[in-house]
DNA sequence: TCGCATTATTGACTTTTGTCAGCATCAGTG
DNA sequence: CACTGATGCTGACAAAAGTCAATAATGCGA
């Protein structure tokens, strides 16, 4: 894609500014046009992604405590963040850090699955501006018919947008209202190939979900609290691209789960890089559920609930990496 | 390697300041410290490659005369540097286009060979600070027993210590007084086995010399200016790496040659990705001998420079493509 | 071609950042 | 234990960058 006309005296003064370490003022005079303007271009170069400022994630990575739970669950890497009053509000940070180092986890070309959620949302919210044109961002799971404020598509497009990424949406609902018609959904070309496609992903970005009522997919609409209750008693422990898993981290054969249009499980499995965020405290069991179930090969957690997952993985006796982790 | 303790301070307020967008008062606050190390503090970080502040360099390679120069003498990208009165003097543009470029070639744990001259030093000295730690930067020729501004091994280490790299320099003089201590100075297993490694970079930078009295073999002393007239006469076109090249671009076998310590020029043409710089305009003779000797697989010139490279390689009728070229 | 709406540019003003001399702290040394 | 040189921190000032309302330019439909 060339450079638009108009793009071009912006990138001059990115590259007089930042590569030359010219001052604004000498910029205005070397481009002839006002101080004022400069400042104004700078700020769309950066938020083009022509200019890319990007910290280390280092800090959060390097820590006895990240460590000793990579060694502990198999994770590839943990990012720990601090909840100590010296450091950020953790509700605050875990987007940022989040969005740190999955822009660090990118590589050229890169297929990116995107699921759906607060968190997810938040860091979409916060993610750097960046080029990364070649690069691919894919909606993991399909829409919500209701508006809601983090629609999935949102969080893809958002992201691309950010990313100068070319971004992919699926037009399909997350759940239909009968088996039925999931099933003829999910047979169809476009929404087929679409899903086929996931498990070419290189990197895929989300969270886990809650059972309890304060749920996503009962805020939604998608489940009434009753129906995730009964889910609960049943054996259900957590959501992943919208889909029920136990406590094991297994597809849940439920009514739900059936009318779903959404990543397979093990395609999301087969992705390597699969980046999981949680923010919540109460999110502990959906958390553990993941980590059995290989959905994290890098995990953004919190300091206490990296503790409260190293004890409980020591306590079961689960040895290193999770079943069916790739 | 972990961070030093002292490093931990720095990245914090840098995190704060790039990616949570504090100002640098509420740096200060939150960390309790004084706003004026805050201030320091994030020099440090950049000079430390905590913070990377990239510019795209497509400004660069998206023009009409690198897309005809690519295609005609198959480059895989060219990068022209406008002389117009707009643009930055090019002898201050071009070492600062290349650090840029050279960077953005630059992938984990790539192993880097890095030449030696005028040029090569200019772009050392402009280039960004990064932390890529796993990168190596390997001394592609035998340094100058002589002291001089721009020393081979200087060039390497400075580029290492910006990069955060490991910096391997090469301690073996370039040349030396008989073709038979070259000799046997190359099959010590030390000097072998640093040679042998050179192909197996994955990138390369360097220019070409010229074989005027103003050149860098001259200046140094390592060649009279009457042997350097004698060697132009019989064939001698351009200088890669201390080593001098004829107008296809080949090994001249002479008795210089023959006395160096440098990077066989088949190794050198091993690299995939070679980066050739070349400034001054009185180079163009060498930098034709350089091209035809596939010497380049990204350049880097002015574009009058370009413009005649253009019409020589058709005037000649050299097809697309460098002999030699990987 | 005109008028209207939208976008771009600028000068003047405010806020934020960079700098540096002076003071505090600390490790090494006689 | 005092001395010394080095390093790091801070407050106050100077420099640079950010902002915004007023103005100019531009595109576009009638």
């Amino acid at each position: 894609m060339p450079i638009r006309a108009t793009d071009q005296i912006i990138h001059k003064a990115a590259w007089l500014y930042y590569n030359h370490g010219l001052r604004q003022d000498e910029v205005a005079q070397k481009l002839e046009i006002s101080r004022a303007s400069i400042a104004a271009y700078l700020r769309r170069a950066r938020e083009m992604g022509i200019v890319t400022i990007t910290t280390s994630s280092e800090l959060f990575s390097d820590d006895v405590l990240a460590r000793e739970l990579e060694d502990a669950t198999g994770l590839t890497t943990a990012w720990i963040v601090p909840e100590d009053r010296q450091a950020m509000d953790p509700a605050a940070e875990m987007p940022v850090v989040a969005a740190s180092v999955f822009l660090e986890l990118i590589e050229k070309g890169d297929r990116i699955g995107v699921a759906w959620g607060r968190t997810v949302y938040h860091i979409a919210d916060v993610m750097p501006f960046a080029d990364l044109r070649g690069v691919t961002v894919v909606q993991l799971c399909g829409n919500l018919g209701a508006p809601y404020s983090y629609r999935p598509d949102q969080c893809t497009t958002e992201i691309a947008r950010r990313l100068n990424a070319e971004g992919i949406n699926f037009y399909a609902p997350l759940v239909l209202s009968t088996e039925r018609l999931a099933e003829e959904l999910r047979g169809e070309p476009v929404i087929k190939e679409q899903l086929a496609t996931i498990s070419d992903c290189q990197l895929a970005l989300y969270s886990v979900g809650g059972i309890e009522d304060d749920s996503h997919l009962v805020k939604c609409g998608a489940l009434s609290a009753e129906d995730m209750h009964a889910l609960g008693k049943n054996g259900a422990a957590g959501v992943i691209a919208g889909q029920l898993i136990d406590r094991d981290g297994q597809w849940v054969d439920c009514a739900h789960n059936r009318r779903c249009i959404s990543a397979d499980l093990d395609s999301i499995r087969a992705i390597k890089k699969r980046m999981l965020v949680v923010q919540e405290d109460n999110k502990f069991e959906p958390l553990m559920a993941a980590l059995r179930g290989g959905f994290a090969s890098h995990l953004i957690v919190t300091t206490s609930m990296a503790r409260r997952v190293m004890e409980r993985w020591n306590r079961e006796g689960l040895g290193k990496g999770a079943p069916g982790a790739a």
